[in-house]
DNA sequence: CCACTTTACATAGGAAACCTATGTAACGGA
DNA sequence: TCCGTTACATAGGTTTCCTATGTAAAGTGG
């Protein structure tokens, strides 16, 4: 593996990390937000699929959940063919909710991209998105 | 502003955040990190420096230097020209934790990146950067 | 049809990494 | 010398995550 390699990536964990707390501060990305993705995304889901689906556990999607509950953004119903389970679908006010936080963080970012190029933004889009969706390494045996 | 432009924008905000988790849960990025790296990029610093370059509040960087102190990592003294002022120093035992912390992260992300191109990973770890350090867009008046 | 495991969530308790507001002591200029 | 500024420390709170564990329904082998 070669040392140019583990530097760029060891910037792209940096800056990450730095980027998000700007976005936390300057925007705000509520730990909902991504739920919301997650459901424009797939439509209806159970608790622990959202969990899987956004690589936490499932008691913080639990809570990631109820939360939304509350605002009225996603409501939950019993599962017909299972009394286990939780429908948690998205409501017209957590659509409008997610558009408005997506434009926020959108445009946020959009503004601080300046003029870099359009490609090499979306190029850094590619990168993140393979970083966060290809599976772990294997540690060990398994 | 172009509606692309937007939604890539959004996206990188998306997987930024996943990003960090992963991150922070599959090796282990202590706030301190940053910190370490700051002083090995610039040598002794205050706090009050530390905290602007890592953009975080005075009092989080007290917490996060005291919590490095307690390991061994940094040093303070006493500013001589300055009672007031700290002086944080990295021991030696702090760069060989950087180093190690480095490697972790860099390894974690360089084989997830997996058969990226180099030059795209370099590409995003410039947008990022500059996401990072841009200045914040002025809002209303000063 | 009755244990027994598995699955889907909920609850309890706690840790990490932030923040704002405020206090204290030294510095520095009028 | 007085007073505003600067450099930190402290107090107290929030958000976002975790592990461990409990509960109830759903499958499953005998």
């Amino acid at each position: 593996m070669s040392e140019d390699l583990v530097a760029t990536s060891t910037e792209i964990g940096l800056y990450a990390s730095r980027l998000l707390r700007r976005i936390r501060r300057e925007a705000d990305l509520p730990a909902g937000a991504r739920v919301l993705s997650i459901l424009d995304e797939h439509g209806p889901l159970g608790i622990g699929q959202l969990a899987k689906l956004d690589q936490c556990s499932q008691p913080t999607m639990t809570g990631t959940v109820n939360a939304l509950v509350e605002r009225g953004w996603v409501t939950k119903d019993a599962d017909p063919a299972d009394a286990r389970a939780t429908r948690v679908t998205m409501t017209r006010e957590g659509a409008v909710a997610l558009r408005t936080s997506r434009r926020a963080i959108g445009e946020l970012i959009a503004s601080l991209l300046g003029d870099v190029e359009h490609a090499d933004a979306a190029t850094a889009a590619r990168v993140l998105r393979l970083l966060v969706e290809s599976p772990s390494p294997e540690k060990g045996h398994r």
